[in-house]
DNA sequence: CAATCGATGGTCT
DNA sequence: GACCATCGATTGT
């Protein structure tokens, strides 16, 4: 399911129960809102120009997460979709907690907007960037089957970029709440 | 409710 | 020195 173009793959991802585990508490959170980023042939993307570093887990294989820092405070989680060496990937941009909100609760230090855009989703989920480069298969983020069936799914712009403006690639489940700024299209 | 703005650090020019 | 795939506080309807 996570091999394949960013957007099919995005699309794909909605309604999917994304969890962590870590010092023995576990948050799983549905996933109502994402996006996708492709590579040399999407400027707004982080693998649009040459590989780095910070960007390398882009170019793994399908199931590699890439955690990147935002604005030099926020971390923000992606999954890769492959092929490996063909960078691509899918950000996880918002969500419902279904288990573990006492633990998001304390990581958040709110009770509300646990996990309503990129950066809140990865501090409920504990993670930071020593969760890039991981595989899905070996955690600490894991992934579960959909949770159930997406029935309508809005296609909008990308949220906070300047390039590709007009690509409709962020996806966003309707009739749901605790999507980035609380925007239902 | 919306609009505005500062925080803060890695990466690139 | 500029540019961000952001958030939260504050201020104005």
């Amino acid at each position: 399911m996570l091999a394949g173009a960013p957007n099919v793959t995005a699309r794909a991802l909605l309604g999917s129960i994304i969890s962590t585990r870590l010092n023995g508490r576990a948050v799983s959170i549905r996933l109502n809102e994402v996006e996708a980023y492709g590579g040399a042939d999407d400027p707004a993307s982080h693998a649009y120009r040459s590989q780095t570093v910070r960007h390398a887990p882009m170019w793994g294989p399908p199931g590699t997460v890439y955690v990147y820092l935002s604005y030099g405070i926020h971390w923000c989680a992606n999954i890769v979709t492959g092929p490996e060496g063909s960078p691509s990937a899918v950000l996880l941009r918002g969500g419902e907690v279904v288990e573990g909100i006492d633990a998001a609760v304390e990581r958040r230090g709110r009770i509300e907007h646990l996990a309503d855009g990129p950066g809140k989703l990865s501090q409920a989920l504990g993670l930071d960037g020593s969760a890039s480069g991981t595989l899905l298969a070996d955690g600490p983020l894991t992934i579960g089957p959909p949770y159930g069936s997406v029935r309508q799914i809005a296609s909008t712009p990308r949220i906070g970029i300047s390039r590709a403006t007009d690509v409709p690639w962020r996806f966003v489940e309707q009739n749901r709440m605790n999507v980035s700024s609380s925007t239902i299209p």
